[in-house]
RNA sequence: GGCUGAGUGGCAGAGUGGCUAUGCAGCGGACUGCAAAUCCGUGUACCUCGGUUCGACUCCGGGCUCAGCCUCCA
């Protein structure tokens, strides 16, 4: 049975839907005022394994997975700005920009895409009703001028306030950093509204022209788009404090019912021990990476670890990634999966890892074994073979890895980077015949001339062709005296 | 200052109260014309100090170190 760490409780727990017909989770997402870097690679390839693993076990129509987008606030004012852009303009641009990102990454697409600003009734609607009960108040008539139509959450009105952060709001006072803000009746009130100043883009409310806050938009949209209370929400775990802490004081506010029955964070990518963030500026984009390393690896390398670790980033690590993917397309190469499974034992294992919190890690090891297996067997047991490659092809798709043929994988692009070695400069990746100058076609050519030289025991000539070819990054593999196969290193 | 999480072999990274993680790298062997790939074998480990226990890397307590949150951040 599946089990999930729950972060409000801090215990993995047996994961029991509300509705096992309707599983439900909702995750945030971006916002999109820039390029995605690393730790979003990492929200959105764990989220998607979730997403899969949810779909295996309750069936691809009984799982509704909702991925928000935060297409309006200060930081898109200001780069829009910035850039002399409209806001949509630059909102459209970097969610185009995210798309294909995630598509690289090969991850699935949410059932829904909800954006703020496509739900401005919602989120106004939900304001009101938490004006209406008490637990929101306008900024009053002694406070700064530009701060009269905003509204805030009253926080010591929500008795379990901090329950997810683990923090008492006795000490969030003590050790209040946030700047005196006149118009908050308490330092740890947030925002819901806020009045716009002049030339900033605005919606109609009851309480003059303004924008939502960060945390409301995410309650009105998850309960919109999947009901009061349901089953799982996740994030970066930057978010756990105060953005999902925020989101359950007013969403359980306003319904009056429990918001979500699991929380799930995923631990943050780190860059030498230290976090990788934007306002550290020590962050690489995934476009970026993209240019060095193959997809795949790269959400390899995420899954490589579990998802509430941390993640150190650097090029060693996506160079074992990359020897690792090789050694699995390497057991695939040459075979034809058939389904017809002689491989339950391993499915089982892989299973039962997956059940375990997502242990993705420990998933990989089973496949490792798999794999080996395949190697063993081949040349003696043909059908086997088939057939447990058929299993690691499956097993591989539940974590989004190995779905391509193994000739696209070895043969279909390579960095740049390799052939010349200049490590420093951007690197961008080609097809095969753009990147070397050396098509297929004499690649070819030049094999059959060294099969024909092994023939004739010339292995002077033989090695002097395995260089030429070493030298524009491909490496020659033997599988006899007649078959020999190329990939790039 | 308050709170949270973590410290495993050369590196990465799981896990368990007593029994092989796994991968990369290393070493030995097989295969190969030689390589590559693959297979077989193999070494190195659980931050520290106490406690519980027949027995702890695994449970409990202290310490040290690291990371994170308490302000925007996936």
């Amino acid at each position: 049975m599946l089990q999930i760490h729950n972060n409000l409780t801090k215990r993995k727990e047996p994961f029991v839907p509300i509705d096992p017909k309707n599983v439900r989770m909702y995750v945030c997402g971006m916002t999109v005022y820039d390029l995605c870097h690393l730790g979003h690679a990492r929200v959105l390839v764990v989220f998607d394994v979730v997403y899969r693993y949810l779909r295996r076990v309750y069936g691809a129509e009984h799982v509704t997975y909702v991925r928000n987008v935060t297409d309006i606030d200060d930081k898109i004012i200001a780069r829009a700005n910035e850039r002399g852009e409209k806001i949509e303009q630059l909102t459209e641009h970097f969610i185009a920009e995210m798309t294909r990102d995630a598509d690289a990454l090969g991850v699935l697409h949410p059932g829904e895409e909800p954006r703020a600003t496509r739900h401005m009734s919602e989120i106004i609607d939900m304001i009101q009703t938490l004006v209406d009960k008490g637990y929101a108040y306008q900024a009053g008539k002694g406070d700064r001028a530009d701060s009269l139509g905003d509204v805030y959450y009253d926080v010591s009105r929500f008795e379990h306030y901090g329950q997810l952060s683990g923090k008492n709001t006795d000490d969030l006072r003590a050790g209040a950093r946030v700047e005196v803000d006149v118009a908050k009746q308490d330092p740890l009130d947030f925002v819901l509204w806020k009045s716009a100043k002049p030339g900033e883009p605005c919606w109609e409310s009851p309480w003059g022209k303004g924008r939502p806050g960060w945390h409301i938009e995410c309650s009105a949209m998850a309960t919109c788009c999947l009901g009061n209370h349901f089953d799982i929400h996740g994030g970066g775990l930057d978010l756990q404090f105060p953005h999902h802490e925020n989101e359950i004081a007013q969403s359980e506010a306003a319904t009056g019912e429990k918001f979500v029955n699991v929380w799930m964070h995923n631990g943050f990518v780190r860059l030498d021990e230290e976090k990788m963030s934007k306002s550290l500026g020590n962050f690489f984009t995934i476009r970026e990476v993209l240019e060095k390393y193959d997809a795949e690896v790269v959400r390899f390398f995420i899954l490589n670890s579990h998802y509430r670790s941390p993640l150190n980033y650097s090029d060693k690590h996506l160079d074992e990634a990359k020897a690792a993917l090789t050694t699995f397309y390497h057991a695939l190469r040459g075979v034809t999966p058939v389904e017809g499974g002689n491989g339950q034992a391993y499915a089982v294992r892989f299973e039962a890892a997956m059940d375990d919190d997502f242990n993705t890690p420990e998933a990989i090891a089973v496949l490792f074994e798999l794999a080996r297996e395949i190697n063993r067997l081949r040349g003696s047991d043909a059908q086997a073979v088939d057939r447990l490659a058929a299993e690691l092809v499956r097993l591989g798709g539940c974590l989004g890895l190995l779905a391509r043929d193994p000739e696209v994988f070895f043969q279909g692009r390579r960095p740049t980077e390799i052939q010349a070695g200049c490590a420093s400069r951007t690197t961008t990746t080609h097809n095969a015949e753009v990147a070397s100058g050396f098509p297929e076609a004499k690649i070819k050519i030049l094999i059959e001339a060294r099969t024909e030289a092994r023939k004739n025991k010339d292995w002077a000539e033989s090695d002097r062709i395995r260089d030429e070819l070493a030298a524009q990054g491909i490496v020659l593999e033997d599988g006899g005296p007649q078959s020999t196969t190329w990939r790039w290193e």
